[in-house]
DNA sequence: ATCATTAATGCAAAGCTTTGCGGAAAGCTT
DNA sequence: AAGCTTTCCGCAAAGCTTTGCATTAATGAT
């Protein structure tokens, strides 16, 4: 049962020889002379011999593991991210171990306290749209142990993060909703305590202010970012007295269920009612119409986030803040026909 | 750095007293007496104390730790089978470390070998598209490492597997079909190698041949699995001198592939072709048409394939493969108007 | 032939936990 | 008071690897 693996010392005794002498021919130690080498590396490759990481671990006080909370794994966001840290963590001779906090402040706290537990030697931290309280991540940073958190963030000044220029991209949105000739722009936004919610609010209003619209409240939803708080939120606009023609949700997930709200309404996208996405998923590609929306480069911005965890390692680092360009992708669902 | 946490050690010197009698002390031995487990316990509680896995995994000669190899992360049927896997492990006390092959043979093998160096305890494995040798599988089973396979899967007899029903399920798409009206019902199938393909194209000729329609070796396509192959595939179909008026994909990737080659064609679904996918994503309903398919329940897939992954562990084991239904679940894509 | 180098290998500790066994002190019996 | 049983605790080994230091043998120098 435990004799899967073999170890030092079962290839020291069938040499009979010591388990340093094992070792150190390995590692090409100048100690060793060149027979004993060749006869050492022969008998483990043979043998099939790997160290054991966790007795290196132990004599190391490392574990090379590195633990990522996500608020779900089906997501094609947050796997496409993962996928990116994986990449640059194998380069590093890290591997991840991933956890889901199923969108759940509990299970979030929980995740982190397990990945500590498994001796994790730093943490990757999507936040859970229920996070509301940051003490579980302040107590991290006060034991110094090492933390980088990615679009959904927190304290920005103690804790490294990477995130999509958020503002920006929101703005850039409603400025093209404009350009296309729509007018009655809506948007629909998260939860509060989210980041992005803050960030891409801000940019809703900065681009009605630089179109010269006439703000209006009424034209703000929020929903807790599923399928179905989506629709709820888009009926709820579109039974106002003067509704929306154009919309875009805080993410693909939230668009989709725009879309699917003013489908059901008997509405045409994008005659009727324009729509955006934001979060660029595989399957905006899919749906009819096409879904104009704003692209992470979501590979590319996991890379990022690793190699920001590793700097963070580096001695005397200090917490930074990288933001990732987005470009806004034209497909037809915000293609009005000019009339 | 190292001293991030903290161990029996250090409690032992902080309240002078022995190592062990700090272990038997945590762990409610006979031996200890009452106060000097009081003692121990605070103590132990306060300096936030947890066992070192480390340690723990050295001693035992276990890691707790069960590696999964998907295809890829990004698409909701494996990230929903991880995430049912995962509570079962967790129920268990084994924790899931997952890696993806990227539909690629050369990355399978490696992130097999590295799993296996990782020393987990176990594996539970999707084949890649490409796979088409299996001796690293009957390799493992050589070295008696405990191995599940699900979905595509290879040895029946010798390793242990879950997998849907695909010749029913596919059959039943056929007729279907057949009983709404469409008489040239064409396949899009996938590589050869993988089994699901063998056995979904079984269950379209059985449904072929139940519903009496002259076979046509024609309406059979392949495709890699990709949304782009699968639109090429559809392509030829449509340049058939008969072409289909149906068709449905080996799953909903290629569903969504065969989808957009129609909609480009100028064609409606469903009355011109009606399609039906197979393995139900998120995004089936949000497509327009809103797609029918084939519902495999992915979460409960994963807790059989756990569920089973720890029946293999116990001695005298008998490799069995699980079969799970499905279910067709009709949309808008496959319902022709009656004329 | 003796001493000093050099080369090649082995010993042992450390990292953390569990656990069988031995040991000391205290209480009890007679 | 001597012997016995409890009660409570410590020693040490095992699991695997690395590495400073000690050891052995052999070579070279004088």
């Amino acid at each position: 049962m435990g004799s899967r693996h073999i170890s030092l010392k079962d290839l020291a005794r069938e040499l009979n020889i010591s388990i340093s002498t094992v070792s150190r021919a390995l590692k090409d130690h100048p100690d060793i002379s060149r027979e004993m080498k060749e006869k050492v590396k022969k008998l483990a490759i043979e043998r099939n011999y790997t160290p054991n990481p966790l007795a290196m671990g132990l004599l190391k006080q490392e574990t090379r593991m590195i633990g990522i909370v996500v608020p779900d794994l089906v997501t094609h966001f947050y796997a496409s991210i993962i996928s990116g840290i994986e990449s640059v963590a194998k380069e590093n001779g890290y591997f991840a171990v991933i956890a889901s906090s199923n969108e759940n402040i509990i299970k979030e706290k929980e995740s982190i306290e397990n990945l500590l537990k498994a001796r994790v030697e730093g943490l990757i931290v999507c936040m859970s749209r229920e996070t509301n309280t940051t003490d579980h991540f302040e107590k991290l940073v006060s034991r110094d142990i090492p933390l980088v958190m990615f679009d959904r963030v927190c304290l920005g000044d103690k804790i490294p993060a990477v995130i999509a220029d958020n503002a920006d991209a929101s703005q850039k949105i409603v400025e093209h909703f404009y350009a296309k000739g729509y007018r009655r722009i809506a948007y629909v936004s998260g939860p509060e305590n989210l980041s992005i919610s803050k960030e891409r609010m801000k940019g809703y209003w900065a681009g009605i202010k630089a179109c010269g619209i006439t703000p209006d409240e009424n034209l703000v939803e929020n929903c807790d970012l599923t399928f179905e708080s989506a629709k709820t939120a888009m009926n709820r606009l579109l039974q106002l007295p003067n509704p929306p023609d154009a919309v875009y949700g805080i993410n693909d997930t939230v668009a989709f269920g725009l879309m699917k709200a003013i489908k059901e309404a008997g509405l045409k996208i994008p005659d009727d009612i324009g729509v955006v996405g934001f979060t660029d998923e595989f399957h905006s590609v899919v749906v009819t119409p096409a879904l104009t929306s704003v692209t992470h480069p979501t590979f590319e911005m996991g890379q990022q986030i690793a190699q920001l965890f590793f700097k963070s390692l580096t001695p005397g680092f200090q917490a930074e803040t990288l933001i990732v360009k987005t470009q806004l992708v034209e497909r037809e669902s915000s293609n009005k026909s000019q009339s």
